[in-house]
DNA sequence: GCGACAG
DNA sequence: ATCTTGTCGC
């Protein structure tokens, strides 16, 4: 798929203030609210008829495999793995629990990881990995985070905004903004907690909802327990509607398929680089 | 000065 | 993210 937005494509070799400078431009063509074509109920690991079986399903709807999924959003996963100054970015389209598509890109890191400017390390590849997707996703899911941010432009708000793709952000850990209740707890599977901008996100005018801790797995009979996933709107997407979207592609696992796929996809070319 | 910090 | 064996629990 294309660049849509060009000036936004991340350059490595910028000053420190020009990225960030970059990143308030960037927060500023973001939509944090749903906007896309596609229904977002008919996103599943179901078949296309979502909550119905083959039972109740109408005889010609069942048998008609041409037109199978055809409502399907296509949702794509992107992560990536490292080996010395290389990062592989690998992406997984699904449509439905169907892997539509597989495509890497291996690019250089040109700086090292620094927290509030990963777009800037990983962007790239991301973006060369885009480059050879021939299906356009419906909705995009990024490792990291998206309005969870500094300056409200994290990796997945960078990527959609670039791209003009809807977009969310799924991290494994919170870099910044207020959770309304502790994390540190075991919370039962399917919660969610709202988080909150704070001092750190400072282009939040008010005390907004930036992202979600979702519960998407969690052990049941034991003490132990498993950390939430941080879910936040990229691109074209609220908050609430990335982690129902996230829920909606859980499949037993913590990671969401299209992100648990692409994280695995990622590591096999890894293997045999 | 101290603490915090996606991948 | 990455370097890594065994180990606890379902």
């Amino acid at each position: 798929m294309d660049i849509v937005r060009p000036e936004f494509v991340p350059d490595p070799s910028l000053s420190t203030a020009e990225m960030e400078a970059l990143q308030r431009d960037i927060a500023e063509a973001a939509v944090f609210a749903d906007e896309f074509a596609f229904d977002p109920d008919a996103v599943s690991l179901d078949g296309p008829a979502g909550q119905q079986t083959l039972g109740e399903r109408p005889a010609s709807v069942a048998d008609d495999t041409a037109t199978e999924g055809a409502d399907q959003p296509l949702v794509a996963g992107v992560d990536q793995a490292f080996v010395g100054d290389r990062a592989i970015s690998a992406i997984v389209v699904l449509r439905g629990r169907e892997v539509i598509e597989r495509v890497y890109a291996v690019e250089p890191t040109e700086i090292p990881y620094v927290p509030g400017l990963l777009s800037f390390r990983e962007g790239g590849a991301i973006l060369a990995a885009f480059s050879a997707l021939e299906h356009v996703p419906d909705i995009v899911f990024v490792d990291g985070s998206g309005r969870i941010h500094y300056r409200e432009a994290g990796l997945a708000t960078h990527i959609g905004v670039t791209l003009d793709v809807p977009a969310i952000g799924v991290a494994k850990n919170l870099l910044c903004g207020r959770p309304r209740e502790s994390l540190d707890r075991k919370l039962p599977e399917g919660a969610r907690v709202a988080i909150e901008a704070d001092a750190e996100v400072e282009t939040a005018t008010d005390g907004p909802i930036i992202g979600y801790a979702v519960q998407s797995r969690q052990y049941d009979s034991s003490s132990q327990y498993i950390n939430p996933l941080v879910v936040s709107p990229g691109h074209r997407v609220s908050a609430a509607t990335a982690a129902d979207l996230v829920v909606a592609t859980a499949a037993g696992y913590k990671l969401p398929e299209p992100t648990r796929l692409a994280d695995a996809y990622a590591d096999s070319v890894k293997g045999d680089l």
